[in-house]
DNA sequence: GCCAACGTTGGC
DNA sequence: GCCAACGTTGGC
């Protein structure tokens, strides 16, 4: 007898997801903050926009309800994560794909194959200390952060339990 | 504003 | 299938 959780964990393995249940985003402030997260009915979004394979398929195949997602400001002043997020809804079809007045529409997507998908998610734990990126590349232990790989533009990406550990801590007591 | 690194496109 | 050109990301 073999659990859910340890097929669901071979699958995901085989198409390159990492069986973790800790994630990053990335948004700029000017576009979306934390802050207007923070205010949202239900503290609540669709995380819509994701216009990169890899990311969305993290999206879609790694996010589960119940994850926890770090959320980061780039483009600011300062750089930072400024809390964390729960996925409350998982991967269904981005609508903006189909919207010629979005930013984001593409003519490529059909509405019987979707091309890009998105997650709901929910603030629940604003940082009191927002952890900068100055101060996740000083931080001894997150060595390996993807955020901090030179040249790394994922705006979805995973973070393993050690680092999110870390970064949780660094966030409540500074 | 600059520019390095990256992902995508399209000619061949 | 290769790879140059292009547009984008995002720190500085």
């Amino acid at each position: 007898l073999v659990s859910d959780t340890i097929v669901n964990a071979k699958v995901a393995a085989a198409k390159g997801i990492p069986a973790t249940s800790c994630w990053l985003v990335k948004s700029e402030p000017e576009a979306f903050s934390w802050d207007d997260l923070w205010n949202a009915p239900k503290r609540t979004t669709c995380w819509d926009g994701v216009r990169n394979y890899l990311a969305r398929n993290f999206m879609r195949d790694g996010m589960k309800r119940g994850h926890q997602v770090l959320f980061y400001h780039s483009n600011a002043e300062p750089t930072a994560i400024m809390g964390i997020c729960e996925v409350v809804r998982e991967a269904y079809p981005d609508p903006s794909q189909f919207d010629p007045a979005s930013d984001y529409y593409d003519a490529g997507a059909k509405r019987d194959d979707p091309r890009w998908m998105m997650v709901d998610l929910k603030a629940v734990e604003a940082f009191a200390h927002p952890v900068t990126l100055q101060r996740l590349k000083a931080t001894r232990g997150l060595d390996g952060l993807e955020l901090t790989r030179k040249g790394s533009r994922l705006s979805v990406q995973p973070v393993s339990e050690a680092h999110w550990e870390i970064i949780r801590k660094l966030g409540a007591k500074g």
